[in-house]
DNA sequence: CTTGGCACTCGGGAACACAGAGTGCCAGAC
DNA sequence: GTCTGGCACTCTGTGTTCCCGAGTGCCAAG
C-alpha cells in the first residue's frame, strides 16, 4: 500500500512542486526524475496517493499539488535534514560572535535566520524562568524613588522604577541591597519567592515597609513573564510569497506576542526540531504556513525557542537545517558568556 | 494665479482621492462639494493645476490624482492637523501610563501610533547622548568576569560583559565602582569621555590595568551609538494598501535601521511635525509612501523622533494629529519617570 | 503490473466589442 | 473677462467568446 515507488513519486512531487510552484504532471515527473517508468504509470500512482489524501489537484485536469498530509509524510520519513556547507557555518558563528549583550544576540539571531532562510524568522527571548539571580542591585534616583536592576546568569536585565511610601535615607538602601544579594544570589528565579517571603520579618522593624516595597516590584516583575517577548525580522521576504490566505493575517498574527507565543509554545525537548504544517496550526490566520521550531538554552536547559515561519510550500530539508544549526550556535553562544 | 478657487478646488481632489482612492473627475467633485460652478469651469481650472504640476491624470481621459507637490502644497497651506477626540486622548493616556519600563513605553508607543492610524509606526529609543549618568554598576560574574551597567537618567540601561586581563579581587571592584560613581555621577553622557580621561592616572598603580579595560568598555558602549536602535509596528497595515513601488521594498525598508535613521534623521526642533512627500523621500525604495515624523523628549530637549510611514495617498490632517498627539504623551510619560 | 492510446475536461490567454467616465475645446451667455 | 452647456474624442476596464494545451482517467493489450 505505500510501496516505495509511490514514495518515490511523492518526494518528487514535492521536490518539483517546491521549486518551481507548479502543480506537477505526470510527464514532467517522469522526464525529470528518471522513475524508470511511463507516466502512465506515475498517473495510477498517482491516483491512489490521492485517494489517500497526500495530493490533491487545484482543479480537474491540473497537475498535482502536495496537501498537508503529504508535506507531513515527506518531512517524517522522505527527507532528510540537510547541512549548511562550511562556509555558512563560519559565516554564522563570526556573526553571533560580536554579540555584545543579550538584546545584540536576540537581534542577531533572528536577522541571520531571516537572510539564511529567505523567509520570516522567529526568535523567543531567553526565559528567566531557568535562570539565576546574578545580582540585585538598588540605585537610589532621589529621594523617594529608586530603580531596581535584577541581572541574571543568562546576561537578562530587569528594571523598574520603584515609588517609596517614605523618603530613606542611602545607608538603609545600601544594607537591603547587601541582605538581597546575600538571600538570593544564585537563587533560581523559580524559587525566589520562597527565599524572600519571610524576608521583612528577619529585618528590623523601621526598614519593612521599604522592603516590602521593593519586593513587590520584585516578585512582579518576575510574574511579568516579561520573558515572553518575542522578535521576528525577513517580513519582506514573505512579498514575493503568495499565500492562500492573505498576507495580511499572517503579518497581523506576527505582530501579536500571544499568537507567536502558542506558535512556539509546544515544542518537545531541546535539539529536536518541531514541524508544524499547514493546518496542523491552531491559528486560522496562519493556514497556509508551516514553522520550523528549535528549542536553544546553555548546557542541558532549554531556554527558548526559535524557528522560522514560511509558505507550506517551502523547502523544508534546507530549512530545518538552517534552524538547527542556528540554534545550536546560539546555545554555544549563550554557554560562553 | 493661484486664486482662492483653484485652491478649493486641489483641496476637494486631494480629499476625495485620499478617501476614494480613485482619480477624481470634474462632475464628481461638483456633486461631493459644492463649489458653486459647473464642472466645465472646475475642468478649466483642473488644466491649469495640472499644468503647474499639482495634479496629473494617470493616462488620458482619467480623472485627476494630486501629485506630490499637490500633496505638499495641500499639507502646507491646505489642511490643518486635525486633533484628537477625548476618547482617543483618554486612551493613549491610559494606555502610554501602564508602562513599566523604557522598552515597554517604547514598545507600547509604537503599537499605539500603529493602531491609531493604522499604518506603519517607527518609534527611535530615546537617544542617550543627552542623558546624564545615573548610576555605572560593576557585577562580579566570576574571577576574570565582571558585568558593566551604565543606567542614565532617561531609564536607559547600557550592559556588557568584561573579560579581565587579571584575576581581581571584589575589593578593588567595589573601589573601582565607588570612583566612577563619583567621577561620573550625574554627568552628561557627552563629557564622560573627558571626564574618565585622567582616571586611570589618579589611581593606584596596581587597579590601573583594571581601570583601563573597564574604561575601553564604557567609551565603546557610547560610540556603539546603541540608541540609534529603531523599532516599527503596524506592518499588517501597508496589505492593504496598494504602492506604485513595490510592498517588498517597503519592507525591507523598515528592516533596515540605516534606512530608518535617515528618514527620521533630518527633522528640525521638537514640536514641529516634518512630513516628507513620495519622491522628497531620499531613499528611492519608498518612492510612493509618506512619512509624518514628531520629535518627543523629556523637558525642553529633543531626544529621539517617532513617526507614520503610509502611502503617498494617506489622510495628512489625521495622521498628523494622531502623531503630534503620541509625540506629546511620550514626552510627558518619559519627563515623569 | 505496466504501457500506449484516446477521449475528455478545464484553466488561461488572446482577440474583440462596448459601455462609461472623463477630457478638451468652442461658441454663446452673463 | 469669466462661466457654461454642448459635443466629439479617447481612453480603461470589463465581459464574452474562442481556442490551445496540459493533464487526467480509463481501457485494452503486452
Amino acid at each position: 500500500m505505500v510501496d516505495d515507488r509511490k514514495l518515490a513519486v511523492l518526494r518528487a512531487i514535492v521536490e518539483d512542486y517546491v521549486s518551481t510552484n507548479e502543480p506537477v504532471g505526470s510527464k514532467a515527473l517522469v522526464e525529470r526524475h528518471n522513475l524508470g517508468v511511463s507516466p502512465a504509470t506515475i498517473r495510477n500512482d498517482m491516483a491512489v496517493l490521492e485517494e489517500q489524501g497526500y495530493i490533491a489537484q487545484p482543479h480537474t485536469s491540473a497537475g498535482r499539488v502536495p496537501t498537508d498530509k503529504g508535506y507531513r509524510l515527506f518531512v517524517d520519513r522522505l527527507s532528510q535534514v540537510k547541512p549548511l556547507s562550511g562556509a555558512e557555518k563560519r559565516a554564522i558563528e563570526t556573526f553571533l560572535a560580536g554579540a555584545v549583550d543579550i538584546d545584540d544576540v536576540v537581534m542577531r539571531t533572528v536577522r541571520l535566520l531571516a537572510q539564511l532562510t529567505r523567509q520570516v524568522a522567529v526568535v523567543q527571548y531567553p526565559t528567566m524562568t531557568n535562570s539565576k539571580v546574578r545580582h540585585v542591585e538598588l540605585v537610589p534616583l532621589s529621594e523617594r524613588r529608586l530603580m531596581f536592576v535584577l541581572i541574571t546568569n543568562t546576561g537578562r536585565v530587569e528594571q523598574r522604577v520603584v515609588e517609596l511610601p517614605d523618603v530613606v535615607d542611602e545607608n538603609r538602601v545600601a544594607h537591603l541591597r547587601a541582605v538581597l544579594n546575600v538571600c538570593l544570589d544564585g537563587c533560581g528565579l523559580a524559587s525566589v519567592p520562597d527565599k524572600v517571603a519571610d524576608l521583612p520579618d528577619r529585618l528590623p522593624a523601621e526598614d519593612r515597609p521599604l522592603a516590602a516595597t521593593i519586593l513587590s516590584v520584585l516578585l512582579e516583575s518576575l510574574v511579568d513573564r516579561h520573558d515572553e517577548k518575542i522578535v521576528f525580522a525577513g517580513a519582506a521576504n514573505l512579498a514575493g510569497a503568495d499565500f492562500t490566505v492573505g498576507l495580511r493575517d499572517v503579518l497581523e498574527a506576527l505582530e501579536e506576542q500571544v499568537v507567536l507565543m502558542r506558535l512556539l509554545g509546544e515544542t518537545s525537548d531541546l535539539s529536536a526540531l518541531t514541524v508544524r504544517i499547514g493546518s496542523e496550526n491552531p491559528y486560522t490566520g496562519l493556514q497556509g504556513t508551516s514553522i520550523v521550531v528549535a528549542g536553544y538554552g546553555s548546557g542541558d536547559k532549554q531556554l527558548a525557542r526559535l524557528g522560522v515561519l514560511g509558505p507550506t510550500r517551502m523547502d523544508y530539508p534546507v530549512t530545518m537545517g538552517a534552524v538547527r544549526a542556528v540554534a545550536r550556535y546560539v546555545s554555544q553562544i549563550l554557554a560562553a558568556s
